[in-house]
Formats: structure tokens, sequence, C-alpha cells
DNA sequence: AGTCTATGATTTACGACGCA
DNA sequence: TTGCGTCGTAAATCATAGAC
């Protein structure tokens, strides 16, 4: 769980490609509830008004933020697979 | 029709790794561009095309490369110098 | 055949930037 | 200037293919 950072200038990897967000919130992974509320809801919906978030987020012990960037998120994914179902389905 | 449509979709749930080749295109851009390992959205398609898997795919191993590259560059070492003399013999040519 | 680890995919959480 | 949108990504985690 150490972060080893590798003194590695000498042979140049020029590895400067690291951000590392000290200050970000570890990934938490919600819980099969939380989850499946969720994706009932974004069935119900796409987008989330402001009172249904705060709702949401009070139900699933969650912050309004988390509940804000999960339907972000869930709309990334759901566009995806529209992607690939569309770039895909000749059967 | 059901035989062929059931393997499809086993074929798309199940992960398989890539092919030998696919891995050496991809491994030796990632090597190449090592100080900025990250591709445009043209490369991609491009990588993709020659590795014959998706964008997303493409995508996928980036970034599963470059967080456990930087993770543990020492156990990576032998693979770089291995891709860094390929490239520097290509270039020869 | 069962244990592991490497590997591809998915899930949280943001930063950067856009628009109203 | 607030605030929520997308896009691309980091990092952790999941699932299991494959190596041993």
């Amino acid at each position: 769980e150490e972060k080893q950072q590798q003194q590695l200038d000498p042979n140049n990897p020029a590895a400067n490609w690291i951000h590392a967000r000290s200050t970000r919130k570890k990934r938490c992974p919600y819980t099969k509830y939380q989850t499946l509320e969720l994706e009932k809801e974004f069935l119900f919906n796409t987008y989330l008004t402001r009172d249904r978030r705060y709702e949401v987020a009070r139900i699933l012990n969650l912050t309004e933020r988390q509940v804000k960037i999960w339907f972000q998120n869930r709309r990334m994914k759901m566009k995806k697979m529209n992607r690939e179902r569309g770039s895909k389905d000749h059967l | 029709v059901m035989i062929l449509r059931s393997r499809f979709l086993d074929a798309r749930r199940k992960r398989r790794n890539f092919s030998k080749q696919a891995t050496e295109i991809l491994n030796e851009y990632f090597y190449s561009h090592l100080s900025n390992p990250y591709p445009s959205e043209e490369a991609k398609e491009e990588l993709a095309k020659k590795c014959s898997i998706t964008v997303s795919q493409v995508s996928n191993w980036f970034g599963n490369k470059r967080i456990r590259y930087k993770k543990n560059i020492g156990k990576f070492q032998e693979e770089a110098n291995l891709y860094a003399a390929k490239t520097a013999v290509t270039a020869a040519h």
C-alpha cells in the first residue's frame, strides 16, 4: 500500500504523465442495493431533477454529488453500449 | 441460427486475451511514446484496426498499461528494453 | 483439478472545458 | 458565477482466462 515513487530519471522513462490527485476521494464501490435503486431511477429518467437527486441521495445514503456523478457516468455507459450495439447489429 | 447467435453472444460475454501480435503492436506504440503514452482518437482507431479490436478495447488497454506500468516500473523494465531495442532496429532500416 | 496471477473490463471520482 | 452537461482519464476493483 506504500506508494513507491520511482527514481528512474537516469534511464529517462520520462514518466511526467504522473497525475496522482492526492486530494481525491478513494473509490468506494456501492452496495447491490444502492446500485439497484440507482438503476431503477435511471430507468425512470436518465436525467435527474434537483429534487429527485436530493431524495435519491437521502434514501441511499450518498451525497448529492455522488448521485449526480453516478448519473453522468451511467449516461456515458449507455452511450457506449449503444455505440457498440449500432456497429455490430447485423444478425 | 440459434447456435450461431448463442455462440456470438458467448464470444462477446467471455473475455479473451488479445493475440500475441495485437499485444505486440500495442506495446510497440506504448514504449515508443513513453513520454506521452496517450494516443489520439485517430491513433486509437488505427491501432484498433491493426489489432482487430475495438477502440474501447484500445482505450482500456492503454488505461491499464499506464497505471500498471507506473505502479511498478521495475517489473516492466525488461519489456521496455525489448521494445526500445526493437523500434531502434526498425528505425535503422 | 486447484491455486494463483496476469489481463481485459467495469466502476467511482475528477479535471478540463462547454453552454445556458 | 453557478451549475450541470460531456469527454477522457486515474485508480480501485471485478471476473476469469490461463499459466503453473
